[in-house]
DNA sequence: TCTGGGGTCCTAGGACCC
DNA sequence: TCTGGGGTCCTAGGACCC
């Protein structure tokens, strides 16, 4: 997928279709996760600071990632993918591998190109958002092409022609050279894949060790035959956090690595495995990073046992210097069998009385903690309901106003109204799907809207929305719904 | 106001075992 | 009696990917 959180949200917003949109952390230590190729245009990128892109492009929207609706939208695509090939192997929520000649796709590249453009065809009519594909014979290739080929395009390697395409290329295409790798390959002369794979295995080897040496010459050769994998199965769970200012405070430090052992926990147990190496992750100041870890009897998803080995793993780490991250993680991981049975209870033994003094600190403060009446936040990019207004999401906030702007994905682009940040009639909302499924679409030749829809009780957001709108929103002539997101730069004031 | 969060894989040293 | 040779497991750190 294209920019794919940046897209989905500007699918999602018809105020920022052709603008330049960032999708990451907002507070003062994120970083940019995805940004729209009108925000690339000011030099910003993935993994960039967002203060710096802030710097670069002030006036861009800066959005709070909404992963519940990615996850809604890679579903459908992942299913796509999968009426092509049963071997489709998910590298992320937008990206995968499909092994077309398992799918019985005829082996040519007419066959393949044709696959490839339907696809395409599919996957915008089904979310709305611009996919591209590359298509060759081994996965490096077909990675390599469709980077070639974004945005929105197709780009086939034809068999034969490997090592001409990739020869020119810089090694830093070759997926696993990274900034290391490519400097210690530039400081021994060698910058392109083509100098990659005339150095040679052993001395690829003596420069960079065994695996890595034998792997990179490999694919500097173009011969790369690993299969398409379809279910792997996790080899760990973790949860961290990056806090907006560094934490001294040793109780505090304990208190927020419980918080993580909660959420670690949580998710191990939400898959249905457990693990035997329970792991923290600390981050200092000055951005040094360690790591320790506790390998356990037996495989446990006990949140008490994960917590108490946490703690027991804190006590070896200074941390008056100040912490800016800490996280935990289990690894390990077993399917819950019966054997485990065995040395679960043997942990948890050993666990319940291990931790009989700092239990009243444990579940009780965590429960207090969540008890505790939230001070709602209002993050940029997040939906909100308005009991009047309807559908919409946040602009910004501050000094206890809260911005909002009523718009869906079907209407054109909507207008700001700006509340109390405690207003009653303002709660969270869900995301809504970027297309409108068919019950929820308005008659069509656009009447008024029809009285009760039949279907959910969800009212058709467009219902509602007609109201504010009238009052004269640029884009919108008033009268219609009817038109289908037109994907073009509609000029927002 | 530099540098997220979720992962994977590899290396290297020490303990331990046969 | 100076020093074997594998193998596995554990721990810590680091590169890399999206």
């Amino acid at each position: 997928m294209d920019a794919f959180y940046a897209s989905a949200e500007q699918a999602a917003k018809p105020s920022l279709r052709g603008k330049p949109v960032i999708v990451g952390g907002i507070g003062p230590r994120g970083v940019v996760a995805t940004a729209s190729y009108e925000a690339r245009v000011f030099g910003i990128h993935s993994a960039m600071a967002t203060a710096q892109a802030r710097r670069l492009c002030p006036n861009a929207a800066y959005l709070t990632p909404r992963f519940s609706l990615y996850r809604q939208v890679s579903e459908v695509v992942m299913s796509l993918l999968r009426t092509l090939s049963p071997l489709v192997e998910p590298l992320s929520l937008d990206e995968a591998f499909v092994d077309l000649e398992a799918g019985g796709v005829e082996p040519s590249t007419a066959a393949a190109r044709a696959v490839g453009e339907r696809l395409r065809r599919d996957i915008l009519a089904a979310t709305g958002l611009s996919g591209s594909v590359g298509l060759a014979g081994s996965k490096m290739l077909a990675k390599i092409a469709s980077e070639q080929a974004k945005p929105d395009g197709l780009v086939v390697i034809e068999p034969g022609t490997e090592l001409e395409v990739l020869g020119p290329m810089s090694v830093r295409a070759i997926p696993g050279v990274g900034p290391a790798t490519a400097e210690t390959l530039r400081r021994a002369g060698i910058t392109t894949v083509a100098e990659t794979a005339e150095a040679g295995e052993d001395e690829l080897v003596r420069l960079l060790g065994k695996a890595h040496g034998t792997g990179l010459y490999t694919l500097a050769t173009a011969h790369d035959d690993r299969p398409v994998v379809a279910e792997r199965d996790a080899k760990s769970v973790s949860a961290e956090d990056t806090f907006e200012e560094d934490l001294t405070d040793r109780t505090r430090v304990q208190l927020e690595l419980d918080r993580l052992a909660d959420r670690c926990v949580r998710r191990l147990r939400e898959a249905g495995r457990s693990g035997r190496t329970v792991s923290i992750k600390v981050r200092r100041y000055d951005f040094s990073t360690l790591t320790r870890s506790e390998t356990l009897r037996g495989p446990t998803d006990e949140l008490s046992v994960v917590r108490e080995a946490a703690r027991r793993l804190l006590e070896g780490v200074d941390t008056t210097s100040g912490v800016r991250l800490l996280g935990v993680g289990v690894s390990g991981l077993a399917d819950y069998t019966q054997e485990d049975l065995f040395a679960q209870a043997a942990t948890e033994a050993a666990g319940d009385t291990a931790s009989a003094e700092p239990a009243a600190a444990g579940p009780e403060a965590d429960a207090q903690a969540e008890a505790a009446p939230q001070p709602r936040r209002w993050l940029p990019g997040l939906d909100v309901r308005h009991a009047e207004y309807g559908a919409g999401w946040i602009q910004g906030s501050g000094v206890g106003r809260v911005t909002v702007r009523f718009e869906q994905p079907w209407s054109a682009p909507g207008r700001v109204r700006t509340f109390a940040v405690d207003d009653p009639a303002l709660e969270p909302g869900e995301p809504l799907p970027l297309i409108r499924a068919a019950w929820d679409q308005p008659p069509e030749p656009a009447a008024e809207p029809s009285p009760p829809s039949p279907g959910p009780s969800e009212p058709a957001g467009g219902a509602e929305a007609e109201g504010p709108r009238a009052a004269g929103a640029p884009g919108a002539s008033g009268a219609s719904e009817a038109s289908e997101p037109s994907g073009g730069g509609s000029s927002s004031p």
